[in-house]
DNA sequence: TCGCGGCAAGCTGTATACAATGATGTTGAA
DNA sequence: TTCAACATCATTGTATACAGCTTGCCGCGA
């Protein structure tokens, strides 16, 4: 049963080149160290690990279809910068596919799951504490998908995955500044309506909780890179 | 507003090369010319595109993204071969979002819309009267795709095409043979009831029509894969 | 005859060289 | 001075060469 019995080149963590690189530039991107539209170039990011530009474009394009890189043909790979309205569709999928999971999982009655959830959901009190933000958010994202995991629909899961990344760029972007972070005792009551295999409230919660993250960014701005026709647009009078 | 005004290497319609062999073999294999867990080895592809491998690796990680062609590290490229319970949680995820999808195109009341999604089963009949069932199946899955992008989101409509593709790959491996195709007015139906916006209605008949789908395959085998670790699990008394 | 081990062929993995494209700055003429 | 055509440079796009992995074949030995 030894799954790693394939040979090929992998580092000590049992990851091949590609997937290391990846998770590396994702983990910047989600951390908000690459912020939306930074360049990516491929000679840099070739330098920088120490492979040949093959690697990065490959990279790269995967980054592009999880929807975190845009590539334009000719110019290069940029960091996404999801509009405002994209941000909208995210959290509005978020709800249909989030509620279906927490349906789900609220008819599974999976008391191992739902510890694992509660050990996140206790990691995460313990950053709040330290006011460690980037663990919060990071922590957030993990219950998200380790509930996901929950539902028995690797479908499903993997949407989720993406859109949670999504969710990622969307706070860099639009987060309002004095926003009070997602209290997070919100996941507990997720667990406890789940715990207590009440799916109504279940979905209640979930989507009092994606409300309440919604709630943090600032998605009424035209933004999404400048609009410089309005922005400079003559006084013409029709503009208010 | 000449949206082909980058004059990067195109062809007649506008397509770059790898858009263009991504688009063939896409097409290949939603309409079952090549079948699940077909090998697709570089090389010969790149011979037959008259392109290098570096083209065809790019198309085939699209694809491999997409769920329809699994790659095995070191071993190559086949198309997918999704198992039953793949199968049983693509319908799952398309009930999930398919029904938000006529939930909110119910709401909008788009005659335009409408209209296409009417010349699409309109097509559809006529596909039907002329017993070309590849054209009945490649219009069914335009009309899933054009009821989606009826939704205003772009992302919910992103997963139905995603997953429409890999049903495509599930009837190709599990369509039980005297399978009546499916009556093409569910869709008139599910356009009536938008029609009339009434939402209940319509959200009921594309639940029908999903459940009707899916009855014509069979996702009760065990196949897609043998799993030998069960298949020859050491007797130890605790298998039942 | 069977089993084991090494060799060879075929394929994928990666690096690199070269071609093509886009951005920028410069020159020259009106 | 302004604008356009051109030259240059940085960067991406594609092909190809070579290295490494996997697998099947063949021969050797028991």
């Amino acid at each position: 049963m030894n799954f790693a019995s394939d040979s090929s080149r992998r580092d000590k963590r049992g990851l091949r080149t590609d997937e290391r690189i990846h998770g590396a530039i994702y983990a910047a991107i989600i951390n908000h160290q690459l912020h939306p539209a930074t360049p990516l170039q491929e000679d840099a990011l070739a330098g920088a690990f120490g492979v040949s530009r093959t690697i990065i474009r490959k990279v790269l394009q995967r980054l592009a279809h999880e929807k975190l890189v845009v590539i334009t043909p000719n110019k290069g790979a940029r960091v996404a910068r999801p509009t405002t309205e994209e941000g909208r569709q995210v959290f509005e999928a978020r709800h249909t596919v989030e509620s279906e999971i927490v349906r789900k999982v609220a008819r599974r009655h999976d008391d191992r799951g739902l510890e694992r959830l509660r050990a996140i959901a206790a990691e995460e009190m313990k950053a709040q504490v330290a006011r460690d933000k980037r663990r919060r958010v990071q922590l957030s994202g993990d219950f998200h998908r380790a509930l996901a995991d929950l539902a028995d629909n690797a479908v499903l899961a993997g949407f989720v995955q993406e859109l949670v990344s999504r969710t990622s760029l969307i706070i860099a972007l639009y987060e309002v500044p004095g926003a009070v972070p997602c209290s997070c005792d919100e996941h507990s009551e997720i667990i406890d309506a789940l715990a207590a295999g009440d799916e109504a409230l279940a979905i209640d919660r979930m989507s009092h909780h994606l409300r309440h993250i919604e709630s943090q960014v600032d998605l009424s701005q035209t933004a999404g890179g400048v609009d410089f026709r309005s922005l400079f647009a003559p006084a013409t009078g029709e503009d208010g």
